[in-house]
DNA sequence: TTGATTGCAAACGCTTTGCAACCGT
DNA sequence: ACGGTTGCAAAGCGTTTGCAATCAA
């Protein structure tokens, strides 16, 4: 059902959290005061996390482990989420809505996520996705390797040459 | 540093066995006889399979889990096999050595995963990674959707409109 | 003999699930 | 009261590991 205005919160976009009731609406689901706990946590900064981070975030605000993990699948099928790698044996999840479509570069080093976006990579998956007659509905890129901080001299020392 | 050519072992291909043999060779291990089984189960056609597919296959050659889990884990090290997808939570590989480079468009509804090889994307990614300082080592891209096959119309069964 | 390797079963880590208690409408 | 929801603990599942027995150089 579609709620009178709210200009405070409405004026360009929708929240995480309204688009998430909807979401919830349409399967007969109610947005309980866990699962905005949650929805509050996930989009407080936009940043990759994986679902133990999250656990132990909501473990002071008294939301169990299940429930997290539940909502998490929630989320994603919501479209509000989405993973991105596998880091550890864990997913990572990061923000699908509201934010542009992007990929990772992954530091095999100290791990870290460096967000791109490639104008290019859309066309080209298209035309590959076309020429099989495979119907995209998403990708997932991961390009692996070494970030420049990883790939720098370690911070902080002399290098032989400068010594004389 | 460069080694002194070996004619016999360069030019012509070596076989995966040999390859993996070697590569034992430099970390002190042994091509056992199961380590033997195992590569040549996994090298018998050009598939994708997950290890507990591989699994099934060995265990009537009495080769034990444990040991075809360790010893993936050893192809992969070795560069003969790589980890290509996730389906069904568990990780699918494929052959990585002499093999040319591609990805993969993975259906949703059969699973199924088609190959592809765009000479384009390489070039875009060494792009995009230089420009962020980082050194490329490898990518991992998956294409979701629906492949030709699950897209068509379910086969032999009479659409409502044709039976008058 | 020595050290790598194997099979077994138990352990592991992440995630899911059965279930009884518990809301919210 | 009626469903959906929660927390808990247990189960699931793929994968790893400790260990004693075994094997090969």
């Amino acid at each position: 059902m579609s709620e009178p205005l709210n200009l405070a919160s409405v004026n360009v976009s929708v929240t995480p959290e309204e688009k998430f009731q909807e979401f919830l609406g349409t399967k007969g689901m109610r947005l309980t005061h866990e699962r905005s706990l949650i929805v509050e946590e996930v989009f407080a900064d936009h940043s990759h996390f994986d679902a133990e981070e999250l656990v132990d975030r909501l473990k002071k605000r008294n939301v169990s482990r299940a429930t997290v993990y539940r909502t998490l699948n929630c989320l994603e099928e919501a479209g509000l989420l989405r993973k991105v790698a596998r880091t550890n044996d864990r997913d990572v999840y990061e923000h699908d809505y509201g934010y542009p479509q992007h990929d990772h570069l992954i530091c095999g080093k100290c791990g870290s996520l460096t967000e791109f976006h490639s104008e290019g990579l859309a066309e080209l998956l298209s035309s590959v996705s076309s020429k099989h007659g495979f119907l995209m509905e998403g990708h997932r890129l991961e390009v692996y390797g070494t970030c420049s901080s990883c790939a720098k001299p370690p911070k902080r020392q002399f290098r032989k040459l400068d010594m004389i």
